[in-house]
DNA sequence: AATCAATTCAATCGAACGTTTGATTTATTC
DNA sequence: GAATAAATCAAACGTTCGATTGAATTGATT
């Protein structure tokens, strides 16, 4: 029971590649030297090189977003009648996706950055792969943070949820490059001091008062 | 006078495939079809995709680069002793690369996001070619945010950097996802109001204090 | 042991990639 | 206006890509 079957080493070597060069960037003759199966092997159990980027998304996304609309239920539900506040939802936003850094194995950590990479990446097939995944927990998560901030008019909120979504990305994608450009000093591997920093970061800018 | 050299010529197309779908996923046989010009001129004139890749940079991020020297010249000047105030700071960093989009023939609106798009790029040789361009630039901003910042510790800094950068990345290479997310509320073509509220946004970020 | 579906395999497909070649055309110089 | 340099051209280079084929192998069911 310890060796996994193809479809699932297939996944994990298809996961670490296209985290670390992005899925367009990475051949599939890559993934299966990594996975070390069979090129047809690929086609024979996902059929495409997209299907294969379907199952990655699908695989750890379902239950990333429900533990997402979860902790945020969890909040709405303790705040009762008020709006729940600013922090706690960005935490249930944020927190999961960056806690996947600290998953046992260590394969959630290589999943938040392809995560990541996928937000960032131009490819329209790509795009419309998490529009369709992120549908229903946008649709939760607006109005939430939209009571939380209701002083900021409906353009300017617009904005800002674009200004989170790219500092987001870029800290499930690369923050790895902190670690040379700061000469050591932050830690990427600190998930809990990064959810707490970007948490921080994100309220602050969420709240800011124009200049 | 009119028309444009060959070199020039390719340069703008080029220009604006790779600011669309990235350096990576434009072939030169899509460049040399906008720019009308044979498959050979790209390497008579500039030898490989890679130099192409390094002249559109240094074409632009030159000039970009001194103006926003200037600009922070100019306000710590104003300043005196005192540390110069980080909003100014901030539109001194991204002023500059953000109205690029409202230039005279509209070209520096696609360089914008071609910039936004190497930043979030994975590949490591032109991350290479932008830490070169960068490096100075970093050197002088980083001391004038950290002055501008004389209560936040090292380490934070560096994340919210981090922070800003992701945003900031975000915000020129791909603002027009906003339009459709916003529901046409959010105009990214409007540059300086996308200044301001980026400014206003990270400010509120580097200045937040922990939760 | 025979059967049959599920899986793996080496080999190959046509298309597209960045790059190079050598001939041809255009522009400049004497 | 001949000679020389600069620029453009069609054609092909070798390589890699995602995808497909049909035979070989495996494992379960009779």
């Amino acid at each position: 029971m310890k060796q996994k079957d193809t479809k699932t080493v297939i996944l994990d070597a298809a996961e670490q590649l296209f985290a670390a060069k992005g899925p367009n960037a990475t051949s599939l003759r890559q993934v299966i030297a990594r996975a070390k199966v069979n090129l047809a092997a690929i086609h024979y159990h996902f059929g495409s090189k997209e299907s294969l980027m379907q199952a990655l998304l699908s695989r750890r996304l379902a239950p990333l977003n429900a533990e997402r609309l979860a902790l945020l239920e969890a909040c709405e539900r303790k705040s009762g009648k008020r709006a729940a506040p600013l922090s706690k939802v960005l935490e249930a936003l944020v927190g999961p996706a960056l806690r996947l850094s600290r998953d046992g194995e260590r394969g959630g950590a290589v999943f938040m950055r392809l995560l990541g990479r996928c937000v960032l990446e131009p490819d329209e097939k790509i795009q419309t792969m998490l529009n369709h995944q992120f549908h229903y927990v946008l649709e939760r998560f607006t109005p939430a943070l939209q009571h939380a901030l209701p002083d900021l008019p409906a353009v300017d909120f617009f904005w800002r949820i674009h200004f989170l979504v790219g500092s987001m990305a870029h800290t499930m994608a690369d923050s790895e490059r902190l670690r040379s450009i700061s000469g050591g000093l932050c830690d990427p591997d600190d998930t809990e001091g990064t959810v707490r920093r970007l948490v921080a970061f994100l309220a602050g800018g969420l709240r800011a008062k124009e200049n």
